[in-house]
DNA sequence: TTGAAAGCGGTACCAC
DNA sequence: GTGGTACCGCTTTCAA
């Protein structure tokens, strides 16, 4: 059976009051005490049942992740450094994909609630923002990452999406590029980077494309070939396309290829994200950086300090992209 | 304050034990009683605790679920498909990221155990077979996903691995290669394929390259091309590599264009799982498919008949890969 | 059919 | 310093 408090108690001729005091290291022990009780634990193999000390409203350690898809390289690398810095911690995660859908969101975070997780990240594409403020006005921590709510006094990691949208416009303008096609999905992030993209061009009085639309689907890779095949069989053809993530970029590769064409001699490409798939594609693709380590390190830590109540007033943190060059940009001849 | 089940009980003049019954929808009670205790409940937006009634020896609904890194596109899409089969059921995963690291691998299972997760499923690359064994005798739930253990009465979802090489230098055989190299690192899967793709050899009497050594560091692209690169220039050059993941082979293919030769004129090259990156490199990777999204329903099936105490007799499912030809293979010339 | 009460495994306050 | 004990929120006999 599983060897509980009383085990230690009773084998250490102690009280359990006593034991817990030394679990947790609270009021006053004497030293053998202590070291018996110590001694009888380790004996025991005892492992304290944190359902337990939860219910007396002790921590679960353990955090809610929220994101869209853990199948997206750029969702699972943010994942993975969420999750080292929890672990730093003593936490752990309970990971939710959400595939952008509101019911899943609300479900999963009902179900987490009910589970007593000390807090909740949730990463861009979460889409119900009145369940959020529900949240926050309860006191729940809540802290989100990769994604700006900006009309909302929420803990924030994001990254400055207008300087993305404005980095790749700038890149490829300096290259010589006028005539840019952008491919996106319609969510929060991508309408700042657009916004940051037309700031650019209208800077250099260059137009924005008329044709532009956003497309319908998941931001995969079908579904940015297919927009980038629009775009390059329609009457105003592109010299250049801005994808708004890596894999959207990768489908727009794909395209250009599939009509004979070459990239970046016929067509310059830019991604958004710098995930691992960027570095494999061919030509390797130049793309807008997400500090993902960072930006993990620091919602993590965030949440962190929410949980332990010592963060009191709200704040928002803004990481800013970089530009990566590889070989899927070039001058326009 | 969170609202409890004396609160829904007080509201509907009742006592605990009877709203208990409704919840759990165990005992009899009357009609308009669970009528009238439902409505309450609705009313009150009441979310039963899991904390307390897990302590009550019910289930928390949560598997831990351990995978070498969480970053890897084979781990993030098996932990994908492992999570919407569980979402089905009601269950959420606590994934943990072991990095092949024996002391992280007991650390999060000593952690999740404390939390009292229903179960554990283990992914491949999981080291530590005494832990193991001792949590197979304590009766705690344990599946293996993409791992064989041959020598150890566990439940286990596999890929026939053994097979898998096989098929592998089949195809490449076919082609006309002879000299082919291998880029694996010493993991127990990893020598399953070996010994397939060395009896498919054998069948055609073709000599094993001599060459051959293990990478060391995780099977990452850089390891992969450092290897390639020392296979392409040794003194026994290969005309075909076979890497034994993903990855790895994407390093092999970087290693051969670096060379400024062409694959797959001059090396074919071959991967193993059949990730979305496989389709992303250039050229299209050959590869031998893992039925990813299967094994991920399979085990977590598995692992529920397990909980729910139905599974008596252990079992061992094997699944079968399947090639996948694109185009970083072709004959030899 | 319904409810009182005894836990589950801890925590923490308050005597001693 | 140490221990008794009242909870935390829910499940489960066992009476009524």
């Amino acid at each position: 059976m599983k060897v509980t408090i009383y085990d230690v108690a009773r084998e250490a001729n102690v009280s359990i009051a006593t034991v817990s005091k030394v679990i947790n290291n609270t009021g006053r022990i004497g030293e053998k005490t202590k070291r018996k009780v110590e001694e009888v634990m380790k004996r025991l193999d005892y492992q304290p049942n944190m359902m337990a000390s939860a219910l007396m409203g002790k921590q679960t350690k353990t955090i809610g992740l929220l994101i869209p898809d853990l199948a997206n390289p750029f969702f699972s690398e943010l994942a993975r450094s969420i999750e080292d810095r929890a672990h730093e911690f003593g936490y752990n995660l309970v990971i939710c994909s959400t595939d952008y859908l509101p019911e899943k969101e609300n479900k999963y975070l009902n179900l987490l609630k009910r589970k007593n997780v000390d807090g909740f990240i949730l990463a861009s594409g979460f889409e119900n923002l009145e369940k959020v403020e529900e949240m926050v006005k309860e006191k729940v921590p809540v802290a989100i990452v990769a994604r700006d709510f900006p009309m909302f006094s929420i803990n924030t990691v994001a990254l400055d999406d207008f300087m993305g949208g404005y980095l790749a416009a700038s890149h490829l303008m300096k290259l010589g590029h006028q005539k840019i096609a952008v491919i996106a999905r319609d969510v929060w992030s991508n309408r700042e980077r657009l916004r940051g993209f037309k700031q650019a061009l209208e800077e250099k009085n260059i137009e924005f494309m008329s044709n532009f639309e956003y497309i319908d689907g998941p931001s995969h890779v079908e579904p940015g070939k297919k927009m980038a095949l629009k775009y390059l069989t329609g009457d105003d053809v592109p010299t250049a396309i801005f994808a708004c993530n890596d894999l959207l970029a990768i489908g727009a590769i794909q395209a250009v290829k599939e009509l004979g064409k070459s990239v970046p001699n016929d067509v310059s490409i830019m991604g958004f994200d710098n995930t691992l798939i960027a570095t494999i594609v061919e030509p390797p693709l130049t793309t807008i950086a997400q500090p993902i380590q960072n930006m993990g390190k620091e919602v993590l830590d965030l949440i962190i300090s929410m949980i332990k109540g010592e963060k009191k007033e709200v704040m928002r943190l803004t990481l800013l992209p970089s530009l990566v060059e590889r070989n899927s940009t070039a001058p326009l001849v």
